[in-house]
DNA sequence: ATTGAAGTGAGAGCACTGCTCTCGTTTCGA
DNA sequence: TCGAAACGAGAGCAGTGCTCTCACTTCAAT
């Protein structure tokens, strides 16, 4: 990770200007969106040459690289916060909680929740840095259905058919997170995620006329819907 | 809309020409995603100024929207042609043949798919060109929900509450596409939709590592499920 | 303490972009 | 026939990401 404490004169200065040039990139980015977001004009910004700001970042992907990864992070903290204030086995608080939380996040930074889970930046292979902060939101949903099956929770609904390859892909993402949840109850949280991202999405992006929906009502009433579909009761 | 016939030979050129610049710009954006497209590589194409093209697209963003209505117009082409494939009254075949079309067109066409349904082109605001074009699919949905509702069909579960504000609200959209439909089964409609666009986008922008799941499974499986709690049957 | 390597900032410059303007030329309708 | 409109090409402007070179400062090893 970052070095603990860096000694030298220069090295302050260095992380210093390195929180800068994000801080004024991030700025940026909230203003006008991804595509506006420009070296030399974080470096007018920060009075200081262009080329001076590739001696902190190589490439302006990896600029956007650096402001994804913080974005992960960021919601991944809201998130864990959210769902921490809830009871451990209040699954459905839980599982609220961290609904709301993603939407509450997105709604708040909608530039950042297109960068995250809209769609790719055009022509930005997400590099593997952003791996690991990008599921830590999936992660947290995924100890929240293993608790709940643990705690003998089951979706009332008929089980999706798991193929057998899938049973078999499925056991090592579960190990990486060092969780147990049966291929059923995992697929079920797979539509879980997508229609919660999919009403998100909608929400932000989708050409809706303005007005024609209480998007507070709709979307707690869906994610009431959907802790009733997985078993969590209410 | 377009003239019907062009009489004159200038016409006839400036329609070829238009059609020729707008199929550049598609195969451009096939490989390379929306922000790759580049005026200046249309002409190299063509082989013609950069300055001749702006005489046909007044601006990138005018090419852009042209390239959107297209897409927006072939996906609703191939909804409505693999909807009409099925029985009126054969609700949940409709339900699937929509539902899969949607996917097999974005799976085909991805670059096109984030232009229509992904988060918005940075910095671009779509124009009031696009919206009509726009509804294509929701509209076939909305006919499809309505149809059912007028069958007798109601979703078998509790049904969302709906404030007042919202049944207004709804009306006029509804009469836009000259259906009728309950509001709680327009709700239910929009969930249906934010679902089946969840699952796509995940299955597109996710970062879902390769071959964990068989998507053509767990798509199906969504579908029916989805197509259960509307009551369509099955 | 000196020296030399590494880190830093500034500036010029390249190749590219969207877009504008001007210039002759062609086409077409009155 | 004539004049207006449309057209294509070229030059040019402002902006971009990025590279290279050049001075200068910091820092660590001698």
């Amino acid at each position: 990770m970052a070095p603990p404490a860096p000694r030298t004169a220069r090295a302050v200065a260095r992380a210093e200007l390195t929180r800068a040039i994000l801080d004024s990139a991030q700025a940026q980015l909230a203003e006008t969106g991804p595509a506006a977001l420009s070296v030399r004009a974080v470096a007018r910004d920060l009075d200081m040459a262009s080329s001076a700001v590739y001696r902190y970042f190589a490439t302006r992907d990896a600029l956007l690289t650096a402001l994804i990864i913080e974005a992960y992070d960021d919601l991944g903290d809201q998130v864990d916060r959210a769902v921490a204030e809830r009871a451990d086995d209040d699954f459905l608080g839980r599982w609220r909680a961290l609904a709301h939380a993603v939407r509450d996040w997105a709604v708040a930074h909608p530039h950042q929740y297109a960068l995250t889970y809209g769609s790719p930046v055009p022509g930005y292979a997400a590099p593997t840095d952003t791996v690991v902060p990008g599921t830590r939101v999936s992660s947290a949903l995924i100890t929240l259905l293993s608790d709940a099956e643990a705690a003998g929770i089951r979706a009332p609904q008929r089980a999706h058919r798991v193929p057998a390859a899938e049973k078999a892909a499925i056991g090592p993402i579960l190990d990486h997170v060092g969780r147990r949840l049966s291929p059923g109850y995992a697929v079920r949280g797979l539509a879980t995620w997508a229609t919660l991202f999919g009403h998100i999405s909608l929400e932000l992006f989708g050409h809706m006329h303005q007005g024609v929906l209480d998007y507070d009502v709709h979307f707690s009433q869906v994610v009431d819907q959907v802790g009733a579909d997985l078993g969590l009761g209410g």
